[in-house]
DNA sequence: GCATTTCCTGACGAACCGTCAATAAATCCC
DNA sequence: GGGATTTATTGACGGTTCGTCAGGAAATGC
């Protein structure tokens, strides 16, 4: 499709990532109250009408910015499972690109309550809502494969009543959980945990246990294969959130005794 | 304290707690845009100036509504802390309160995601705010009690670099994410998971078994435990949040084989 | 280089927030 | 009881933001 973009309809184009940006900024910076579309448009240098051109609202203009953060997520889940491992190491992968957004996107959590706040999903692009639900089931698609890979490879071996999906509701619930944690505890003064995320993957992996996983987190060294995620498939990623790659060097490291970082 | 109350105050308190209603109801109905000061002066018959003096801002009156909540959470919390049983039949209590709460304060996400979305803490009352800390706390100060008493009687041995916090921040996570994932999914025309709450409560003794808190899921029906602190303990608010409460005879049951109800 | 389409603008109406001077009601005190 | 004093109530008002739209500017087509 559409290969080469008259002048016009590039300079359009840019407009809309600039508002995206803009009001990305705003938003990590002074909240969804002060994305006006006033402010927008002064921003980029055209006139509210305009705005108005590419997002029927301000809650779908919040809406394109939560999208581009979703797709980024879902991609990022999607080459985690590209990872070469066991199952469980698969799925461990998939936390990392968890942790990688999470730290990448502090806004996606801002935007996604800011919209869900104002309740009215008629406000908002059909295609953009559209949009919004596929980034999602990418991502349980993204799990839900790697658990019935678990399954067929004799790695998991779910008790009578357990399902596939039990599994990934629960990664999930756990993972927007220590999100939502994060954001809310902006507002109070003696924080509960101050830093969630070695948190949430520790949490991960006891779950992981708790369905009997193999190998259990006792028995394999899952720092370390967190690690290596990073380092073989998110390096640049990795690299500008600010993880830890320790010795990052492509070459196998020796094993050091020194991995339990995940565990408060 | 204030024992006896003027006519004039008692119209106050009363008001105060209409226009709470008032915005609970709005709140559920149509999400917290429909929830304005002036719509509440109307509906309890007073003019909006009234309106704020009773609250200073929206946001304080969401904080309020939110606050309301909170606080019975906590109440239930400490109930089901009292449930006499094993360490962790008592965390299931919780989680049973937590069920409870879930079914019972439909409204209390959203009232949480609508007052952190407009993020200006300052136009909260300062004592509010603190209130809701302090219930945050509370339902905390349970769990971490719950879980020192199973470390202390053995049920529970926690692996090197695992903390009291940990364990009581996962539940939180997992159960706050599926009050998110419950609130989102009205959003969405193909949910993921159709009732939440029968797999959050499989999840978190998953989550348990994965810590290894004695006894393990496997060797107890934490079901039929489930059923007893909703007979023993809340009675009342079971029935008002339709929970089903099987043969809630008080005398004990011959203990069925058809408890595996809170796995899909 | 003119006609047509597309895009852009900013003034405008509507909704809501929060304030405050004026007014009404309640309470106090003799 | 009744006048003085305190407290509560009102609704018009200024300010902000949303979203619209008629009219003007710019790009495109021919």
């Amino acid at each position: 499709m559409a290969r080469h973009l008259s002048p016009k309809q590039q300079e359009i184009r840019d407009r809309e990532a600039r508002i995206l940006d803009e009001a990305q900024a705003v938003l990590l910076a002074r909240g969804a109250s002060a994305v006006t579309m006033e402010r927008m448009a002064t921003a980029v240098g055209v006139s509210k009408g305009t705005v108005y051109q590419h997002f029927s609202s301000k809650e779908d203009l919040l809406a394109a910015v939560l999208l581009r953060s979703a797709d980024i997520r879902a991609r990022l889940f999607e080459r985690a499972a590209g990872f070469r491992g066991q199952s469980r190491e698969r799925m461990s992968a998939v936390g990392a690109a968890a942790e990688l957004f999470f730290a990448l996107y502090p806004q996606h959590e801002q935007a996604e309550r800011a919209i869900k706040a104002a309740s009215i999903s008629e406000k908002i692009d059909a295609k953009r809502a559209a949009g919004l639900e596929s980034c999602t089931f990418r991502c349980f698609g993204v799990a839900t494969g790697i658990v019935r890979d678990a399954i067929a490879s004799g790695d998991l071996v779910l008790a009578q009543g357990q399902t596939v999906e039990q599994v990934c509701v629960g990664l999930w619930n756990l993972y927007t959980g220590a999100f939502l944690m994060r954001d809310l505890e902006n507002f109070i003064d003696e924080p509960i945990v101050t830093d969630p995320m070695p948190t949430l993957m520790a949490n991960a992996q006891v779950f992981l246990d708790g369905f009997g996983w193999h190998p259990l987190s006792s028995d394999h060294d899952y720092g370390e294969a967190h690690q290596r995620v990073l380092r073989e498939i998110f390096p640049e990623e990795a690299r500008s959130a600010g993880l830890d790659l320790a010795r990052s060097a492509p070459v196998a490291q020796p094993a050091g005794e020194d991995q339990r970082r995940y565990l408060d």
